[in-house]
RNA sequence: GGACGUUUAGCUCAGUUGGUAGAGCAUUCGCUUGACGUGCGAAGGGUCAGCGGUUCGAGUCCGUUAACGUCCACCA
């Protein structure tokens, strides 16, 4: 018994059943099979501090799709899936969630403050699992991996020592970016710039020889307490003489030089500028080009240290306040003039970063960015669309070194012991016995960890099992395809590739796919703050996975945001529906002995025009995959399987089921069984879980559609006379159906339709057609027809059809009509004619496109020739 | 200041080797048509942002202007 049908298609009886039913038979493990060309991708791990969001669905639904199309196309493919540390907004919850209560990390202990985190993990990194699940992703979950699990640890470690002993690694005191909230050093990427409202405040540093002031203008006053110089342009003439001359800093009424730097606009304010080494990365290279001393005045958290006692402990803006009180007092403010200005932000808290003098670590980063970028100037590695290499290229021209230590727990620990009795740095593998330097054993691991993009940045070899030569590494490394949105590339894209070249002489990977954002309706981004992030998991519980999948992949194209609605969803689930329905038509028709889908031998004329256009769907589809036009391939499977199929072939296939003859029944049967099986086959990728359902219920051979054989053209199926017969067939039928509407004429009123043309041989075919189609009552083909003079005509280029209704027909109207029809095509007709007679057209165009010219002025000229003739005859009787 | 993107039907968007435009939604009209009203048939609606150029031919290539958006830089 064949498995009887709902009327609608509900997903919820089907989805978990079937992604059970693929982790049973194990289908999304990859298993090296020798002499298949491998295809791999590395999912973008999401952090776990999170849940999917529709970023993810989509960026999840372009991976899929990719990874089932290459699975069908016999590729031996592997899609490694995994999640991300997320070593600052993990370590940030979790110290959200103890401030609740009442515990800091310090009260904890190092120990005591991991085990939460690794807590945290479990339960957090399952949920992310299990959500990629609900959406389809056929991950070879086999191979999950975690960027602080044993392996990927080792490879971190191997990184890191293997940098530093090449001399790429260094620790040194420069200026970083400080987040004084989350209380660690970050990367210069992760320092997000916006537009404050502030002020100018006007100073006046007095010389030290009374000789005057100069006068100068700072949007940080508090940071006057650890200025050691105020700098002029050397080339400026105004200050020419106070070069190398002594002023006295205000409140704090130290000895400052004046100092001449390029640096330092002439026509920018006053051109002179006050320099804080310790506080701002500009003043610190003015610094280190004149030997300035740093003097740093805020703590960790940005309070005045108790170097100076009237301001200590006060934070950086109630400093700002008291101390240009203080100015005012002692007379050195000259004007606060209101002044907008940028100001960095860290991209995880928001708090206004602190750039600050401090000890870290860093990767030198010059000597690694030029292989990246010539990996892709030589194609190595492409970007789809291309448009996103230039962002690429321009962070790694002018890219400063890493700052990659983080004064967090939760991450890969430094690998750096530093040596008690010597002070030197033992950099190695594993924990060292004894101080490499000087044999001591009074070691001590530095406290901090890596930046978590440390990790991420290994992510397609170290998932791999490198730095073992591991079977997996050899065979899926590198990998082919990253997914990932434009605003990951300069964290992540590029620190893969360059420390993929580093370390394994190859690109990670050789494409990578960019797609945009998704925003809401209003185009706006989804976020927390607005609340106008729509969860996809409840549209997958309102719509079914199929629906958000189709409608994240469909009318998206590389690289762009887009809006995401509710209206579109529904679309998305409507066509599902659709395609349920045709199904259901299908197997109401087919007996329970149905043979699996092959093609009959006796054809009819629709049969194979609806092969025909198959077969062009199939290279259609196939090619837009290959070229990373998901959007594109999409949008032609809706279009055939709505457009095509269901409203043109299974109507027409209804005529031969209802008929009489047995052998037509099982001619029909066969082909909608093979368009149909083969349809959803190309659809799997995008929708997998009911062109599984309904692939199952229909006649089929093998165990799962995900694991059946990719759909190929094949020249056999090309029919493209019986492609141009259909066309003037249908032609024909909308062109009644037309009439009909236009003169309201009720489809239940049928009436005889005489049809004609010189083209009787195929319209004698079409006969029936407009019996179903057209509401004709009985059709009539012929080479002239007399007595029709009262009938309703319609004329198209390959016939003139009469109905006999004479009592709706308007001779006056009628005229009009045709008289505005003849007057379209022949100004159709003159537009080719232009074309045609110009003789450059001619001769230039593609000989294609000239016989398309050809054959439409040929299609227009009969259609006139017709439309004359019909005026004729009007005329004569009026 | 620099770079990039967008500007196509009322709305949201497709349109990839240049051959004078499409979809979904919305609107209007008609439909108990034996798979589907989450449906069927039909209709209206666009000088493809403006200007200039290349070309036989430009939504598509080049230049330019404008509006909007994004990223980068940061003149303190």
């Amino acid at each position: 018994m064949r498995k009887e049908l709902e009327k609608q298609y509900n997903p919820k009886n089907v989805e978990d059943r079937t992604y059970q039913m693929w982790l049973d038979k194990n289908y999304f493990h990859a298993k090296r099979e020798a002499g298949k060309k491998t295809y791999t991708i590395v999912i973008p791990p999401p952090n776990i501090t999170g849940q999917l969001h529709m970023g993810h669905a989509l960026d999840n639904t372009l991976q899929d799709i990719l990874i089932r199309y290459h699975r069908m196309a016999g590729y031996d493919t592997l899609w490694v899936p995994g999640t991300d540390h997320a070593s600052i907004a993990t370590e940030a919850k979790i110290v959200e969630a103890m401030k609740k209560e009442g515990l800091t990390k310090e009260q904890l202990g190092r120990e005591k403050f991991l085990e939460r985190a690794w807590a945290w993990k479990k339960q957090y990194g399952g949920r992310i699992i299990e959500q990629l699940k609900k959406l389809g992703s056929s991950c070879d979950w086999e191979r999950e991996r975690f960027t602080l699990d044993e392996g990927c640890s080792k490879a971190v470690n191997e990184v890191f020592c293997n940098l530093y002993e090449k001399g790429l690694i260094y620790r040194g005191e420069r200026i970083i970016n400080w987040c004084p909230h989350c209380l660690t050093s970050i990367s210069d990427a992760e320092v997000e710039y916006e537009e404050q409202a502030g002020h100018f405040w006007h100073l006046r540093y007095p010389f030290k020889d009374g000789s005057g002031y100069l006068e100068l203008a700072t949007t940080r006053p508090e940071t006057l307490l650890g200025d050691t110089a105020v700098a002029v342009n050397p080339k400026d003439e105004r200050y020419r003489d106070a070069v190398g001359k002594t002023l006295i800093l205000p409140l704090v009424h130290r000895e400052i030089p004046v100092v001449a730097d390029d640096y330092v606009e002439m026509d920018f304010g006053t051109g002179v500028v006050k320099i804080t080494p310790a506080h701002d990365p500009n003043d610190f290279e003015v610094g280190l080009r004149h030997n300035l001393p740093v003097i740093n005045v805020l703590t960790d958290d940005a309070k005045i240290t108790d170097d100076y006692p009237a301001y200590a402990g006060m934070d950086r803006y109630e400093a700002r306040k008291a101390i240009v009180r203080d100015l005012e007092a002692e007379g050195a403010l000259v004007e606060i003039e209101d002044y907008s200005h940028n100001v960095g932000t860290c991209y995880r808290c928001g708090t206004t970063v602190e750039p600050r003098v401090s000890k870290q670590w860093f990767v030198k980063m010059k000597p690694l960015a030029g292989p990246a970028i010539d990996a892709v100037k030589n194609g190595d590695t492409k970007f789809v669309p291309q448009r996103f290499e230039k962002v690429y290229f321009h962070w790694l021209e002018n890219i400063r070194d890493w700052c990659i230590s983080r004064q967090l727990w939760w991450g890969h620990r430094i690998p750096a012991w530093y040596c008690a009795d010597c002070g030197e740095i033992t950099v190695s593998r594993t924990a060292p016995a004894a101080c490499a330097h000087c044999g001591g054993t009074h070691l001590e691991q530095d406290s901090d960890t890596l930046d978590t993009w440390f990790s991420s940045a290994l992510w397609p070899f170290s998932t791999l099992g490198w730095p073992e030569q591991t079977e997996d590494y050899k065979h899926y490394y590198p990998t082919n395809t990253l997914v990932t949105g434009y605003d990951i590339i300069p964290f992540w894209v590029m620190r893969m590739m360059f420390s993929g070249l580093e370390q394994t002489g190859r690109v990670p990977f050789d494409t990578v796919l960019i797609h945009g954002l998704v925003r809401d309706a209003q185009g706006r981004k989804m976020s927390k703050s607005l609340g106008n992030g729509i969860d996809p998991l409840e549209v997958i519980d309102q719509y079914g996975a199929d629906a958000l999948r189709f409608t994240l992949a469909t009318g998206n194209s590389p690289g762009n945001d887009m809006r995401f609605s509710d209206t579109r969803v529904e679309a998305s689930r409507n066509f599902a529906n659709k395609i349920w329905n045709a199904a259901r038509f299908i197997l109401m028709n087919l007996s329970d002995d149905e043979p699996a889908p092959h093609i009959p031998e006796d054809l009819a004329l629709e049969d194979k025009w609806i092969l025909s256009r198959f077969n062009t769907l199939a290279e259609g589809v196939t090619d837009a995959l290959e070229k990373y036009e998901l959007g594109m391939a999409v949008q032609k499977l809706y279009d055939f399987i709505w457009d095509v199929f269901c409203d043109w072939y299974i109507e027409i296939a209804k005529i031969r089921l209802n008929g009489s003859s047995e052998a037509a029944k099982q001619t029909v049967k066969a082909v909608l069984v093979y368009v149909m099986s083969n349809t959803l086959k190309l659809l799997h990728p995008f929708m997998p879980f009911i062109t599984e359902e309904i692939w199952q219920a229909l006649p089929h051979t093998g165990e799962s559609i995900m694991i059946s054989e990719w759909v190929k053209a094949d020249d056999a199926l090309r029919f493209s006379a019986e492609e141009e017969e259909m066309e003037r067939i249908m032609t024909a039928i909308k062109a009644v159906r037309n009439r009909r509407a236009e003169m309201n004429v009720a489809p239940s009123k049928k009436a005889k339709v005489f049809i004609e043309t010189a083209y009787a041989d195929t319209f004698a075919k079409g006969k029936v057609f407009f019996e179903r189609l057209a509401s004709a009552s009985e059709v009539e083909v012929g080479a002239k027809f007399d007595g029709l003079d009262d009938a309703v005509s319609i004329i198209t280029e390959s016939a003139r059809m009469y109905i006999p209704m004479a009592e709706l027909v308007d001779f006056q109207a009628e005229i009009a009509r045709l008289q505005k029809e003849k007057a379209g095509v022949q100004k159709e007709l003159s537009m080719v004619n232009g074309k045609l007679s110009n003789e450059n057209f001619v001769a230039k165009a593609p000989a294609a496109v000239v016989e398309g010219q050809r054959q439409a002025k040929a299609r227009l000229e009969e259609k006139l020739a017709l439309l004359d003739e019909s005026l004729q005859n009007l005329e004569k009787r009026r």
